[in-house]
DNA sequence: CAGTACTTTCAATAATTACTGAAAATACAG
DNA sequence: CTGTATTTTCAGTAATTATTGAAAGTACTG
């Protein structure tokens, strides 16, 4: 492994991070690489530096690339895929979340819908059912918050985040402001 | 397995998305029986109605317990561990958040810590530097923030959801509502 | 303290997942 | 069309992770 000691313990970092994040260590450290490169690289390159055969890059790319977070470009004058992570964190982030939403949470949701659409026969079945209500209508305002939330600007989302703990006292203004927003504009 | 069908495609479900969750299919089965219970279950029951071995039962409840997803308790005049779900949902979701926290995303922090520590020795390595602070400016912005919104209450915070993209509005407001509680109390 | 009920550990093995090299596919250039 | 550069696929194998049964550990009980 031919890097620089900074990136290589980043890339060796986020390899043994993978298994935890529900990605392989080939593809957790294909990841790192292209994220601190400064220009995209291409496959050989990959190989080349991680010192792994071609086929595995081939297919860990592909998996970024469903992923998102990575993404295909082309150089002049060279045939070769070349491969860059988008650079604004807070896109990285949201994908991520849009993807784990879609891969972690949603399989859920639609299991809970069909369940609850169940006739109980007998208490245990309904007390069963009360259950997974309860977790269903959690998971369900969540998703709801994160794809509202995701819709905003990383400005606004860094305020609120800056805002911290201290929303509590934005809230308590709430119905106040509704009002005096309300007579003047609404 | 001995289940109703209800409980049954739950569980299955569990142990499917277990992988996914970064949990094992046994770990899921186990905590998705618990879950829907209506009462405290304990291990040979779990053996029994999950057809697996008792050993394995054994390791996955250790692990469901340093998750703190299940909670051991004792009944009178019974000399075997039970184990049940906590209830409240919330409580579930902020226990998770804050596990998942310590597993995934402290470690980095810690090594984005060292690396930014470094002094760069190339173009390369500046570059690569300079990307890691971003993504290091970033995580540890929503761990504050993860680690405030989980000391409000669950009502705050259901609040705090349903208000969902509106929370842009009332972020325009937030310099005014400052002069006035301002004036009032600070 | 011997016996029993229960839980945990751990080495062996089963099951799953990751990785490779070779072959096939793609796509361009002459 | 033929040759070459490049990427993808996939069957076989390597590595990892999950599961088990047997043995050891723990802690009550009479």
């Amino acid at each position: 492994m031919n890097l620089s000691p900074l990136t290589q313990s980043f890339v060796l970092h986020f390899g043994e991070m993978g298994s935890r994040w529900g990605i392989n260590r080939t593809v957790g450290q294909i990841y790192a690489l292209i994220f601190v490169a400064n220009k995209p690289l291409n496959a050989d390159e990959i190989t080349e530096k991680l010192g792994i055969s071609r086929s595995n890059v081939s297919m860990s790319l592909k998996e970024l690339m469903a992923w998102r977070l990575v993404r295909l470009e082309h150089l002049p004058n060279d045939r070769r895929d070349f491969f860059s992570a988008p650079g604004d964190i807070w896109d990285i982030f949201s994908t991520l979340a849009e993807e784990r939403q879609r891969r972690e949470v949603e399989p859920t949701l639609s299991m809970l819908r069909g369940a609850l659409l169940e006739t109980p026969e007998s208490t245990e079945e309904q007390h069963a059912q009360a259950r997974m209500r309860e977790m269903y209508e959690l998971m369900e305002l969540m998703t709801t918050w994160f794809a509202e939330v995701r819709k905003l600007s990383p400005k606004t989302l860094i305020n609120l985040m800056e805002l911290g703990g201290k929303v509590n006292r934005l809230l308590e203004f709430k119905d106040k402001i509704k009002v005096v927003v309300g007579g003047k504009s609404e």
